[in-house]
RNA sequence: GUCCCCAUCGUCUAGUGGCCUAGGACUCCGCCCUUUCAAGGCGGCAACACGGGUUCGAGUCCCGUUGGGGACGCCA
């Protein structure tokens, strides 16, 4: 058996959908997987809707997610005299036509098929016309089998196929001398030796009749997987209203690549009830046999649950180094990264789902000045507990040498001074006073990594907050 | 409309005729832990779309119905 060779091909008309993000890793998980190679193709002849803002887009996140390449990216639109040199062939043994129906006559032959109740293909008008070069403005067609199956045993759905009758001869050349896509990818893939072609579903009805081009091009065809998509929630077609559809809005709603990617290898994929997969793990365990047949909808409760679970395994400067940037944007001074930062983020380790979310929940660490919540403030910094809060702030400005150890004991020494006072009932008062609301680490942590001056300046603030007994 | 495809908890799935009283994961709910929030531990709710066959036996095979998806370009 020859050696495995895998391709991509995206157009560069947009960010790299997750959709497509998905096939590319089934392609390079199955290359990889069998020690073969992965081709990555730009399809880029649709010049009007193709730039080079687009393909860097598409590689740069291709590479986030930590999908490799073997040989320099091919680009479509480099192949044009190729592809051009294909249909002439085809022309001059017969198997291709040239036709002069034009788009409108066409349609109006088709309305009036559909309308006596037929099925439309291409009637041949001009099949046998044995038009030349120069009979004026015309396409080019394949002729197709007059009889038989064009059909293929995919990997994926298992037996498939269509009667070439039901095709018709299809356009490969239009009248501006451009070749169409199906030439294109049939041409492509046939010089680039691909052994499997891995794509999604919506390309499993394009198939005969690229089946047809291989025959008419006496090639034996590759392996042929689709893979099913992914839908969006209640099985509708995957938008933008349902979340991030661009790897890119992925990474900046502070998802890691290695989530994203456990995720997409396995939306249509298992193996057995395993939920984890490492990169390494899924190059070694994937295969086409195990990839289901029916669209499936994207989850976004189990991204958010398995970016957690990476966020809980990455070490800390890994953490601190993906963490950064979204600090960054909670505050409008600079974040420093010291070793009070290093504290911080093994505290909120596990307290976001994603890094957005924990850069949320650090803000009161990074930010210069602090918003209290309205309600949190009059709930907790009340006239009852200024007393004790005093206390404390004095306390802790007595202490020298601040950790987790001496705060504690601090608060230790004002609890045993007030009699029925429940740490409880000092703590969340003192957490509203330095985060500005509820939710923080525990406050001997919260304050350690606060820092004394923080700590003094917050806590002072807060009590002049607490309105008068 | 025509052609093609698909169908197990809300979601992702395990399941390849007896191992299924249908397993795992996410979500949700309860309890434990607890200075808040998480994390963690324990437990719970929840599915074979429907109808016919085939078979000693069907989630698993066949047919139909229903539901969903895809494709029907001189786009890719």
């Amino acid at each position: 058996m020859p050696r495995v060779r895998t391709r991509f091909a995206p157009s560069p008309t947009g960010f790299l959908h997750v959709g497509s993000a998905r096939t590319a890793l089934f392609n390079w998980a199955f290359a990889r997987h069998h020690d073969g190679e992965l081709i990555l193709r730009i399809e880029d002849t649709d010049r009007e809707r193709s730039t080079s803002e687009f393909e860097r887009a598409v590689v740069e996140g291709l590479d986030w997610l930590g999908i490799d390449w073997d040989l320099a990216p091919q680009r479509q639109s480099e192949r044009r005299d190729r592809h051009a040199q294909v249909v002439d062939e085809l022309l001059a043994n017969g198997r291709a036509y040239r036709c002069r129906c034009t788009a409108e006559d066409i349609e109006e032959r088709r309305q009036k098929t559909i309308a006596a109740g037929g099925k439309w293909t291409y009637d041949g008008r001009c099949r046998d016309l044995d038009l030349g070069p120069d009979c004026g403005p015309h396409v080019v067609r394949l002729r197709l089998p007059e009889g038989g199956r064009l059909d293929w045993d995919d990997l994926v759905f298992g037996e498939s196929g269509q009667d070439a009758s039901e095709i018709g001869d299809r356009i490969i050349r239009r009248s501006d001398g451009q070749p169409l896509y199906h030439l294109a990818v049939v041409v492509d893939d046939l010089d680039m030796e691909i052994t499997h072609v891995i794509r999604g579903a919506d390309h499993h009805p394009n198939t005969p009749l690229q089946i047809a081009l291989y025959r008419a091009l006496d090639a034996t065809p590759p392996h042929f997987a689709h893979v099913p998509l992914i839908v969006g929630p209640g099985g509708k077609k995957l938008s933008k209203r349902h979340g991030p559809v661009s790897v890119q809005s992925y990474r900046d709603e502070g998802y890691l690549a290695a989530a994203l990617r456990n995720w997409l290898i396995r939306i249509g994929w298992s193996h057995g009830d395993q939920e984890i997969f490492s990169a390494a793990q899924i190059c070694e365990l994937f295969d086409l046999n195990a990839v289901n047949r029916s669209a499936a909808q994207a989850d976004g409760d189990k991204l958010l649950w398995l970016n957690q679970h990476y966020i809980k395994g990455l070490t800390t400067t890994e953490l601190i180094t993906a963490l950064l940037p979204f600090l960054t944007e909670e505050t409008t001074g600079s974040v420093k990264d010291e070793p009070a930062l290093e504290k911080l983020v093994e505290l909120q380790r596990e307290r976001g789902k994603t890094l957005v979310e924990m850069a949320r929940l650090s803000r009161w660490f990074v930010a210069e000045a602090i918003e209290r919540d309205p309600k949190a403030t009059s709930k907790h910094l009340s006239p009852a507990i200024a007393p004790a809060l005093t206390e404390l702030r004095d306390r802790l400005a007595a202490i020298d040498g601040w950790s987790g150890a001496s705060i504690e004991a601090a608060f230790q020494t004002v609890l045993d001074q007030h009699e029925g006072l429940k740490i409880g009932k000092l703590a969340q008062p003192v957490r509203v006073a330095v985060t500005g609301g509820t939710v923080s680490p525990g406050i001997f942590d919260t304050l350690e990594v606060l820092g004394q001056k923080r700590t003094l300046e917050r806590i002072g603030e807060a009590l002049l907050l607490v309105p008068p007994a």
